[in-house]
DNA sequence: ACTATCACG
DNA sequence: ACGTACGTGATAGTC
């Protein structure tokens, strides 16, 4: 095996450290965003790469005036932000400290630098890595000198890689012929200038065929698309500009010296002061040996009683540990405890699940710290009040980065402990998860005992990271005591009238087989009506429909189309209302009823750790979409009902983001309308379009309710356009209209978006972030979603905070007054109690003033509640 | 596995 | 010139 080096181009990875990661100071107040990134790169790629030499690249000078020909032309170059200035210099010292050599070269640039080392290491017979941001860099792949950029996509980032044949297989183009590539099409990141309105593809078409620009010049007559030919004839100028910028020097002298760029020890002691200094709390782990060359330890097995019962005494005065109980929700099926080493416990022989649940809440009276992967199962088994010595890695993994689809015990032991422990995949040959039942006794100790071990590893750098991003009262305050409060509130469950339900499904069937009668009678033939596909041929082809073509696949035949197309067309309101009626067959009547427990109740799984915003979700049945805005659907509330000698509290939010708006904007008009009236949407509409209070048209309120809606989404003109069936240019007087109505909230808004560009997050009121990866795209429709998402995040996340805050506050309540009343659903801004009669009174004492008190902003928060036997009546 | 549609806040 | 309102989950059809 050959030797391997690893390059860095020091420039390049800080900049998009410095740009993708929220800006972090040390108690100091240095900033240190750059660094910390870079670091956290450069060790995963250590990790990754395991390279016997490494040397990190700078320009001499920063800013880097590369380029100077063509800034000199141009006179365009934005000056290096001072922040990132100052953490180059800080960075240089950090490395100082690891004994990292810095490659520079007065009169060169980094990339050269770079290319000249990469061509020698490869001389001497090594492979090389090149780390950069800048695609440029390309150019320099071989067979043995692999190009590999960080490319950020959905909020993760990944890592593409080059060797010759991937840039050929990427681009179509040899990597020296990349140089022309940038010739032709040119580099607006870097200033390269390119040919007037030659793009990516016109050069690769170029190249193809010439090889390279100047072959190309010299066959300009040929050249293909018109305008490629007259851009190449007129300017070749700048193309041999723009190749000459491109180019990479492998000849600057500079030489590559295997003892000094030796990878020796990184982790000295003046690195850890270091390091500690600049508040690095969680890369400080890697400094101790035993973490960081820890290699995965073995899952022992503990079948005999005796040893196990040992291990479970031992352990209550554990000062930490990681647990993990192997449950599916009816069964138990052991326990795994990880500290020093990872035991497994099977339920089988003596012990009993039953036996381990006890074990488990024994386990969590204890003082030690306890780290799980998931506290809620946990909490089914052993329903305790949550302690702050508790800790739940998987929800600390979330609100560090809501936007993951999936938070794995490998992932995260991984990402917060450089553990690199098998993925469930690994364990069950490449398949998914199997039902705890169809595992062997192995399989089943290497799950429980890998997200035992997980947890265990992984907790003190999420702690620390949860901390670095002022997240740690959010954490412990409101999501932590919020695990106890939705695993009682889906161990409660509602109860649900089966009979009626099955009687309200069979009422929809004889009117949907009325509908399919017309509706093929109206076509002439029979089709499959919920086939988007078949439909549109019906609707547009045979039947002749104004037919406007909308998705990728073909016609849209989405209900709000279909309205606008032909609203006079009886098959088309025929079509809408057997979709409609399907709908709640399939999905309410039907789709409930099989969710149904022995004892009449639904319980639904409130997910904790899958919205971008902080909101909670609801699924396997999803109870957060019952219908009731058309009464038809409404109806099926009816079957959601409370016990013999109960009765249903709903209590809803008034507006609660439009309040939150008014409050974090702080526009005195806004707080005072919310202090004043009662039907904000009518005091909206005669403040924007200048009516008397009591003169307001029932449309000028709509409006204006749409208005209202439309700032809380991220208002666009299109969007409010859509809405309300109005051109855009109305939409956008609207608009107008309404941030001279309400100034503060227009420069809250404006505020925010451009925080959220500098920052890459927005925050909620208490701490929740939400980053916006989608604002540094190159894509104007992706940037133009991160703006709206920056407007709406802050807004819905806090509201989402606030509920979950009054729910925490109202089931505390019940609960320590020795209550019987119990939760059993949140639907966002609304929550369903299930109450004795006798406590009703004082039941809903406690839900007004907790669910009003949960925070207090500057205008006041106000809820609907009513009671009755069913949600329909309650609601 | 993906798309279109539609239920909710 | 682009083509969008923000956040979810379930179902049926299609590939």
């Amino acid at each position: 095996m050959s030797e391997k080096l690893l390059l860095i181009d020091g420039h390049s990875i800080m900049n998009r450290a410095f740009f993708g990661l929220p800006d972090l100071t040390n108690s100091e107040g240095l900033h240190t965003n750059a660094v910390y990134g870079f670091l956290n790169m450069l060790f995963k790629m250590l990790d990754e790469e395991e390279p016997q030499y490494l040397t990190v690249a700078f320009d001499v000078h920063a800013p880097t005036f590369r380029h100077k020909m063509y800034d000199a032309y141009k006179g365009t170059r934005k000056p290096m932000d001072p922040s990132l200035r100052e953490q180059i210099v800080l960075m240089k010292e950090v490395l100082a400290t690891m004994g990292i050599p810095i490659a520079s070269k007065e009169g060169y640039e980094a990339d050269d630098v770079i290319g000249t080392l990469a061509r020698k290491a490869e001389e001497q017979g090594m492979m090389v890595t090149v780390f950069s941001g800048d695609r440029d860099l390309l150019q320099l792949a071989t067979d043995h000198v692999q190009i590999r950029i960080p490319k950020t996509k959905g909020g993760k980032t990944t890592i593409e890689n080059y060797f010759a044949k991937d840039v050929v297989e990427a681009y179509q183009l040899r990597p020296k012929q990349i140089i022309d590539l940038k010739g032709l099409m040119g580099d607006s990141s870097d200033n390269i200038p390119g040919l007037p309105g030659v793009g990516e593809k016109t050069a690769t078409k170029i190249l193809l065929a010439y090889e390279t620009v100047e072959n190309a010049y010299a066959h300009v007559g040929e050249i293909k698309p018109k305008k490629a030919m007259e851009a190449m004839r007129d300017h070749y100028d700048l193309a041999e500009l723009s190749k000459t910028l491109a180019t990479i020097n492998t000849d600057s002298p500079v030489d590559f010296d295997q003892n000094t760029a030796r990878l020796g020890n990184l982790y000295t002691p003046e690195a850890y002061e270091c390091f500690r200094r600049l508040d690095f709390k969680n890369l400080l782990s890697r400094f101790d040996e035993k973490d960081r060359k820890r290699e995965l330890p073995v899952v022992k097995i503990l079948e005999d009683f005796q040893e196990a019962t040992e291990l479970l005494e031992r352990m209550k005065t554990c000062p930490a540990m990681g647990l993990h109980l192997l449950e599916d929700g009816k069964n138990i099926y052991g326990l795994a405890l990880a500290e020093e080493e990872v035991y497994y416990i099977p339920a089988e022989g003596f012990i009993t699940g039953d036996y381990l649940a006890g074990a488990v809440q024994e386990l969590l009276k204890g003082e030690g710290k306890i780290s799980v992967f998931a506290l809620k199962p946990v909490l089914k088994w052993a329903p305790a009040d949550v302690k702050s010595s508790w800790f739940d890695t998987h929800l600390a993994a979330y609100l560090l980065n809501p936007l993951k689809s999936l938070y794995t015990y490998d992932d995260i032991a991984k990402e917060y402990s450089g553990m690199v422990i098998p993925a469930s995949e690994e364990l069950f040959d490449g398949k998914k998860q199997p039902a705890i039942q169809k595992m062997s006794s192995e399989q089943r100790a290497k799950v429980a005992g890998y997200h035992a071990l997980s947890a265990m590893v992984s907790y003190e750098a999420l702690e620390a990271a949860l901390k670095e991003s002022g997240m740690e009262d959010l954490y412990r305050d409101i999501e932590m005591p919020l695990v106890r409060t939705i695993s009682d509130m889906e161990k409660e469950g509602v109860l649900v009238r089966k009979e009626e339900l099955q009687s309200y499904g069979e009422n929809l069937e004889g009117r949907i087989l009325e509908l399919e009668k017309e509706i093929y009678a109206m076509a002439g033939e029979e089709f499959n009506i919920l086939s988007p596909k078949q439909l549109g041929v019906i609707l547009f082809e045979k039947m002749g429909l104004p037919g406007g073509k909308k998705t990728k696949t073909g016609y849209s035949t989405a209900a709000d189309v279909l309205e606008k197309l032909a609203p006079e067309q009886p098959v088309v309101a025929s079509i809408l209302e057997y979709r409609q009626l399907t709908k709640l067959k399939s999905t309410y009547a039907e789709g409930l009823k099989a969710y149904i427990d022995e004892d009449g109740r639904i319980r639904s799984t409130f997910h904790q750790t899958i919205t971008a915003t902080g909101r909670l979700s609801s699924a396997d049945p999803n109870l957060q979409n019952i219908p009731i805005r058309m009464e038809l659907g409404r109806q099926i509330r009816k079957v959601f009902v409370a016990k013999e000698g109960c009765v249903l509290i709903d209590a809803d939010y008034s507006q609660i983001e439009l309040r939150i708006l008014a409050h974090m904007s702080g526009d005195q008009k806004l707080i005072s309308a919310y202090n004043e009236a009662k039907d904000i949407h009518r005091i909206t509409a005669s403040q924007v379009f200048h009516v008397p209070f009591d003169e307001v048209t029932p449309l000028q309120r709509r409006n204006a309710k749409a208005v209202n809606f439309g700032i809380v989404y991220g208002i666009s003109s299109f969007g409010l356009s859509q809405d309300l069936d109005i051109s855009r240019a109305e939409a956008q007087e609207y608009i107008n209209s309404y941030f001279e109505t309400y100034p503060g909230i227009k420069v809250f808004l404006d505020t925010i978006v451009s925080d959220a560009k500098e920052k890459g997050a927005v925050t909620t009121l208490y701490g929740r972030k939400r980053p916006l990866p989608e604002l540094s795209s190159g894509n104007f429709m992706q940037r133009q979603f991160g703006e709206r998402v920056a407007m709406n995040a802050p807004i819905q996340g806090t509201a989402a905070d606030i509920m979950k805050i009054a729910m925490n506050k109202v089931a505390d309540r019940m609960r320590q007054e020795g209550l019987q009343a119990k939760l059993v659903l949140q639907v966002h801004d609304e929550i369903l109690i299930e109450a004795p009669l006798e406590e009703e009174e004082k039941v809903r004492e406690i839900i007004q003033k907790e669910m009003v008190h949960a925070a207090e902003l500057s205008v006041p928060l106000e809820i609907d509640m009513h009671s009755g036997s069913n949600w329909f009546e309650a609601h």
